[in-house]
RNA sequence: GCCAUCUUAGCUCAGUUGGUCAGAGCACGUGACUUGUAAUCUCGGGGUCGUCGGUUCGAAUCCGACAGAUGGCUCCA
């Protein structure tokens, strides 16, 4: 209820909250082996921290996607080498082949037995009436647990998991209840399996946008400077705008018109959109001006509503299909920002339509349609919706809700696309669609949202004239594809590991000659690329050959043009494609229109075919 | 914001118990070499060891505060 328009929340996949939050059963036969192989391995390693901490004050350990968790209080904090001492004891406590003990007491029996354990306590009183109360035991360790488990800790495998990392948590999640300690491990059924979970981390590791973008000098942050602010370097900003040229050119060609509009605005327009009531705590402090408080804008949708008053709307103006790449500023709490994925300051590829109540169902499909294109032309292709309906706290009537969410559940079945209901998590100003988009490593992002408003149409006033002649309210729906420029980038760079395809890459060709005695044919062949629009880099220095190769290969360059003797003769290029391959010997004309084609038609993969 | 960890040259990192410990590689500059598909060699410049304060004869090293970064923190048997 505090948040109007929030698009950039939530960064990464909420897969691991899902499995830890819901109470859903493990779907197939495997996930439920490896349920029960994570719980059993928690237990295991709560007793191994009893064995190492006896005043250990125990709080939940469930499993989680790929792993488990387990909350303690402890008298110290815990180090990584406490890590291994505690691994040490797990290994022990598994090759002991105790079995896992089920036991259904009473309430009393239960918090008696927990008598020493005062979260234990909290949560046999959390337990629905009428649920057994059930203690799990192995070993010399009994647990508050619901279950199942495996039979015995010989089920479970002492090469098979792996203590990561230790956190701090909340006691339920609250910052009102005292922080604990977490300690984060996985677990799997073999070794083998650990060993491929561990290999995806490294890799994830690998890919990280803030090391990739460091390593391709794609953009930086300065903490004198003002942290969770983004600087793109000339890299970054050339792949940037070959995004924006993209998405300009899809939206002037889908029926959107292009806004621009101011970065800040007078308290006024924040009063009346209800910013200052609901939001206040997320925008930058007010300045002064000529008596006036101007806020730092954390939103665009009041911006596109002043122009939308400046007439008198008919229904034949609409539907009206605002579009704008808006800078925002939106104050983030010191201990959230995440490189380019949770920052401060970010551009969002804005749009607000404005359309008749007739116009609702046709505009959501075609914003749904537009969107899943642009999510293909990047690459992105597993797309799944989330629907999110009417929450208790809410705004607007009845029969709008329900033929927004109406409209929002055809589009998405008319687009065939997979997608699960979000009850009551609409926003109060209206329902919405979120899309998350899985990236090349199977991570889950949530990128694009599609909202109805039934708020700001209300406190400003707008209205269009009907065919009727009389005044009214406009539907508006406020969408963003991208969510965020910068946000997206950081999504890009992982997808990709930094080997962007040709239309994106900064730097699509280096031209690099064998001796500086063809240093003159190579400007020419670099010339001839760029007639053709391509961009291009000739690696004039003294270095050699065979390192100029190199540079262009740690740059992940898709192409390095090799020129020397032969290639001057016959006006070509000896061309190697990123990744190692040849392509034949050709000329640099015939280059310069496959580089030019691939740009033009957004080519994903670099075939050397 | 809260908990933990971290902060040494532009980057990646060494620096044993506080006492020539301010180092290496890459990058950068210089000179030589003039090369056919992922690193040629030479020499050189560069850091008040995040900031401020404290302990000590002496601090990159120990303590505290602050800043930033990193891993986490809704509900949760």
């Amino acid at each position: 209820m505090t948040v109007l328009w929030r698009v950039h929340i939530d960064t990464r996949t909420s897969l691991e909250e899902r499995m830890a939050t819901t109470d859903s059963r493990p779907q197939t036969d495997r996930e439920e082996e490896l349920y029960r192989i994570r719980h059993s391995t928690a237990h295991v390693m709560a007793e191994a921290v009893l064995r190492v901490f006896p005043d250990a004050e125990f709080a939940i350990g469930p499993p989680i996607e790929n792993g488990f968790y387990y909350d303690f209080r402890l008298p110290r904090s815990l180090t990584p080498e406490d890590l291994e001492v505690i691994e040490e004891h797990m290994r022990e406590i598994i090759s002991g082949d105790f079995s896992f003990e089920r036991q259904v007491v009473s309430r009393d029996e239960a918090k008696q037995l927990f008598a020493s354990q005062p979260f234990k306590v909290e949560l046999v009183d959390t337990i629905p009436e009428g649920d057994e109360v059930s203690l799990y035991t192995q070993g010399e360790f009994t647990d508050l647990c619901r279950g199942p488990h495996v039979e015995s800790t010989k089920q479970l495998s002492a090469k098979a998991f792996k203590l990561l990392s230790v956190a701090g948590a909340y006691w339920r999640g609250d910052e009102k209840q005292p922080m604990l300690q977490r300690i984060y491990g996985t677990a799997w059924k073999t070794p083998k399996e650990l060993r491929a979970h561990l290999d995806h981390l490294a890799e994830v590791e690998k890919r990280d946008h803030r090391k990739v973008g460091r390593e391709l000098d794609l953009f930086s942050t300065h903490e004198e400077a003002g942290p969770g602010l983004i600087y793109w370097h000339p890299k970054g900003s050339r792949i940037r705008l070959a995004v924006e040229d993209y998405w300009r050119d899809a939206h002037l060609s889908s029926g959107y018109d292009m806004l621009y509009t101011p970065h800040v605005g007078k308290s006024w327009l924040w009063e009346k959109s209800g910013h200052l009531d609901f939001y206040k705590e997320n925008m930058y402090a007010p300045m002064e001006i000529d008596n006036a408080e101007y806020y730092a804008k954390p939103m665009n949708c009041p911006f596109h509503i002043m122009i939308y008053k400046t007439q008198t709307r008919s229904y034949r103006d609409l539907p009206l299909r605002w579009a704008e790449l808006g800078t925002v500023y939106r104050y983030e709490r010191s201990g959230v920002l995440h490189g380019l994925l949770r920052v401060r300051g970010f551009t969002q590829d804005d749009a607000h339509i404005f359309c008749t109540p007739d116009q609702v169902e046709d505009e959501i499909l075609t914003v749904l349609r537009f969107s899943l294109q642009v999510w293909r032309d990047f690459g992105f292709k597993d797309i799944k919706a989330y629907l999110a309906t009417r929450p208790e706290k809410s705004v607007g009537d009845d029969e709008s809700w329900s033929k927004a969410a109406e409209s929002l559940r055809k589009a998405i079945e008319a687009e065939g696309l997979s997608y699960e209901m979000d009850e009551g998590g609409g926003a109060f100003y209206g329902p919405k669609i979120d899309l998350k988009i899985k990236d090349a490593l199977g991570r889950e992002w949530q990128m694009s949202t599609i909202q109805f408003d039934f708020n700001l149409p209300e406190r400003f006033d707008m209205s269009f004239v009907d065919d009727d002649g009389k005044e009214k309210r406009p539907y508006m729906v406020h969408r963003a594809l991208l969510g965020s420029i910068e946000r997206f980038f950081g999504v890009l760079i992982e997808h990709f590991g930094g080997a962007f395809p040709v239309w994106l890459a900064p730097v699509q060709v280096v031209v690099v000659p064998v001796a500086p005695a063809f240093f003159e044919y190579a400007q020419k062949v670099a010339t001839e690329l760029r007639d053709k629009g391509c961009r291009v880099e000739v690696d004039l220095s003294d270095a050699r050959m065979n390192a100029k190769i190199r540079n262009a290969g740690t740059a992940k360059v898709p192409y390095v043009a090799i020129v020397g003797e032969k290639e001057m003769e016959s006006e070509g290029v000896a061309v190697r494609v990123r990744g190692g391959a040849q392509l034949p010997l050709m000329t640099a004309a015939a280059f310069a229109e496959r580089v030019a084609e691939e740009n033009s038609s957004r080519t994903l993969s670099l075939d050397p075919a």
